[in-house]
DNA sequence: AATTTGTTCTTGCATTTTGCAAGCACAAAA
DNA sequence: TTTTGTGCTTGCAAAATGCAAGAACAAATT
């Protein structure tokens, strides 16, 4: 299925998850998002033929599930599983490396910073 | 020069680091690897091209440093900029993932998981 | 001095990934 | 019965990545 660049656990890491947009994705996901149109309305901006590959590739990774069949959508709504919750360290190590680096960037909510991967798993 | 997809701190990171080879590099020179043919002799197989185009991305973003013209070799030893060694906490989470959630990985040395960013600075 | 060797790239072209724009399917609401 | 909202698929363009070959240059060798 995947196969890997080496038996490194960071080049293999970013073999999975390593795209342009799995991480933003599960960065909006920890943020709150959790439908398809969610992600639509990120300030990003990803195309809906990627959103849909990314998912699918996602919940194929063991990082989200999907419930099926909420009222009025054709799909349900996406959960973070553990496998996918525990990236939020990956997340947040990004998160300060950006707030040091690069210029002029959104603050980091406080509540994110100090989250856990439990916290992930147990809202909403 | 570069644009960002939102002013998101992660989104950014990812916009600056976020590619197939970028944090690979970094990975390798954080265990030691610092001329064009370290590079190359990586498990991973990097292509030349790739790895000259990174390599000067890399250095355009302050990532790394080029010492100039070592003896017999074109260019010099590439080395990290604090910027750079800054990502070693991206590393060490992406690499905690990789070990408990992708099977059959390499072991993390203990070293690499003891280390900060400063050892990555006084080092060689 | 001429040739060989090692290191650091460049170039041309194929393949893969990403992106844009348009449209389609289905359920609920009107 | 038509409209609206949500979740996609399809076709084509652009950008990133990959492969293979070779070129520039310094040092070592003959």
């Amino acid at each position: 299925m995947t196969d890997f660049r080496s038996p490194c656990p960071i080049t293999s890491s970013l073999d999975l998850v390593g795209d342009r947009w799995t991480l933003v994705l599960l960065r909006s996901m920890a943020m709150g998002a959790r439908s398809y149109s969610d992600f639509l309305d990120l300030p990003e901006k990803i195309a809906t033929n990627i959103l849909a590959a990314r998912l699918a590739n996602m919940e194929e990774a063991g990082l989200i599930e999907v419930e099926q069949k909420a009222r009025g959508r054709r799909r349900g709504v996406y959960r973070l599983t553990s496998k996918g919750a525990d990236l939020l360290p990956v997340l947040q190590a990004l998160a300060r490396w950006g707030e040091t680096h690069i210029p002029d960037r959104w603050a980091i909510p406080d509540r994110f910073r100090t989250m856990t991967t439990g916290d992930l798993l147990t809202e909403d």
